[in-house]
RNA sequence: GUGCCUGUAGCUUAGUGGUAAAGCGCUGCUCUGUGGCAGCAGUGAGGUGGGUUCGAUUCCCAUCAGGCACC
């Protein structure tokens, strides 16, 4: 595929990433589209916010679509009005986030919360073949050769392999029984791919450093454009917060250092940084979209909560300097948009999704350059205050 | 001036002769391969003065305020 490393600072990797749809370049973050949207963006709104990377779902889509939907389907870049890159998740995420997470109240990060045991809302059924997903009371059936069947349809740019991420509650022995199934999910995937997408393999393996390892080694070895590093982070029940980014430690050493790598799901200010620091390429999360759809404004000095009574009849701009659309041009400020959030007025979000999308693109920006400077470690160090 | 109605949390409203309920607001927390604008937890009240009663936000009287009608 084309993917050009550029430079290296450190481990911090500079890139290119060349497709159809247009070089890119890296460490970029990857914006959320579920179903072909981002929510409360029209498809005018998406150039405003510099993205250069999109990332739908399979499941979402297959299951909203239906077969006739996706016959048709002219693909993602048409759905989306949007020429910039799309990659599409397989649906493994959903074999979790339908699943245990359901289950238990779990998420994809472990919290010290004791655990809520649900059996009932499990609505997924894991088998070595594929995942039975129940939905109204009957049982849909998804695999490793379907998913990468709809992916083709979908017509993205990158695909992603069919995977079980593991749930941080997972055992070591049922951990290491999920990555086996993966690897040979991986396998089918490779073996059931249709037209020159670039298709990515997922690592798993948890937060077991054994397992970790041996499914960057098995995975790194097979013929993927690209790997993504996906399942539990976290660290796994009361253990330190410095623990998080350790399984990248473990995983991305062992990765073909000439092909992209991608984290999945993770993606606030300090885990950019962090992944970022261990070489990874790109990475996706929800953060910046559904944060701001609660009235979440990120900026350098953190958290904005714009619904606060404080910013009622404050004038000042929503963030000094800040050079987005919904900042620089409209010049919304704080009392705007607590105001419009208030009164329920959908272009609160929108204004709101427009800054964040902006604002985290924009700091990968900054990123690559640190990084063209040789200047990675120290633009982290004054970017944190550390 | 007379008659009637209404006065419960910051707001809009429940309910009851015996620990006053809810929505919104406000405060705090949460959000990591997305539940379309969320979740969780808090905060906070019967206009005023009397009376009846073991006990009144509830019944009675007065008073004040607002609304409506009439002269």
């Amino acid at each position: 595929m084309g993917f050009k490393l550029l430079k290296k600072d450190n481990q911090a990797r500079l890139g290119v990433l060349d497709t159809p749809s247009g070089p890119v370049e890296t460490p970029s973050y990857v914006v959320v589209a579920t179903d072909g949207h981002i929510r409360t963006l029209e498809p005018g709104d998406i150039p405003k916010t510099k993205t250069q990377i999109a990332i739908c779902n399979t499941y979402h889509l297959w299951r909203s679509l239906g077969e006739n939907g996706l016959n048709d389907f002219t693909g993602l870049h048409d759905f989306m009005e949007w020429e910039g890159l799309i990659m599409t998740d397989s649906g493994g995420f959903q074999v979790f986030s339908l699943g245990v997470a359901r289950e238990t109240g779990v998420g994809k990060i472990v919290t010290e919360e004791g655990e809520k045991y649900r059996p009932e809302n499990n609505l997924v059924r894991v088998t070595d073949s594929g995942v039975y997903f129940m939905e109204n009371g009957e049982e849909i059936y998804l695999d490793a050769e379907l998913s990468i069947r709809i992916q083709d349809q979908l017509g993205s740019d990158i695909i992603l392999a069919f995977d079980e991420p593991s749930s941080p509650l997972h055992d070591y022995d049922y951990t290491k029984k999920a990555m086996e199934r993966t690897h040979a999910w991986a396998e089918r995937s490779l073996e059931a791919k249709i037209s020159d997408q670039k298709i990515y393999g997922i690592i798993q393996g948890g937060h077991f450093e054994d397992l970790r390892r041996e499914s960057a080694k098995f995975i790194g070895s097979l013929p993927f454009d690209g790997f993504a590093v996906g399942g539990s982070f976290g660290s796994s029940f009361g253990g330190q917060k410095n623990d998080t980014f350790q399984e990248l430690n473990w995983v991305n050493p062992l990765l073909p250092e000439e092909k992209p790598r991608h984290l999945l799901g993770i993606g606030r200010i300090e885990d950019i940084f962090e992944a970022v620091e261990r070489g990874i390429d790109t990475m996706d999360c929800v953060i910046p979209t559904r944060e701001a759809r609660h009235g979440g404004i990120w900026s350098q000095g953190g958290r904005l909560d714009i619904l606060k009574g404080l910013y009622q009849d404050d004038e000042s701009p929503l963030i000094e300097g800040c050079e987005c659309p919904t900042c620089g041009e409209e010049g919304t400020t704080k009392s705007k948009l607590h105001n419009l959030f208030k009164a329920k007025d959908f272009d609160a979000a929108r204004k709101a999704t427009i800054h964040n999308v902006f604002f985290f693109n924009n700091l990968m920006f900054q990123i690559r350059e640190s990084i063209r400077n040789s200047n990675f470690t120290q633009f982290k160090k004054n970017y944190l205050h550390v």
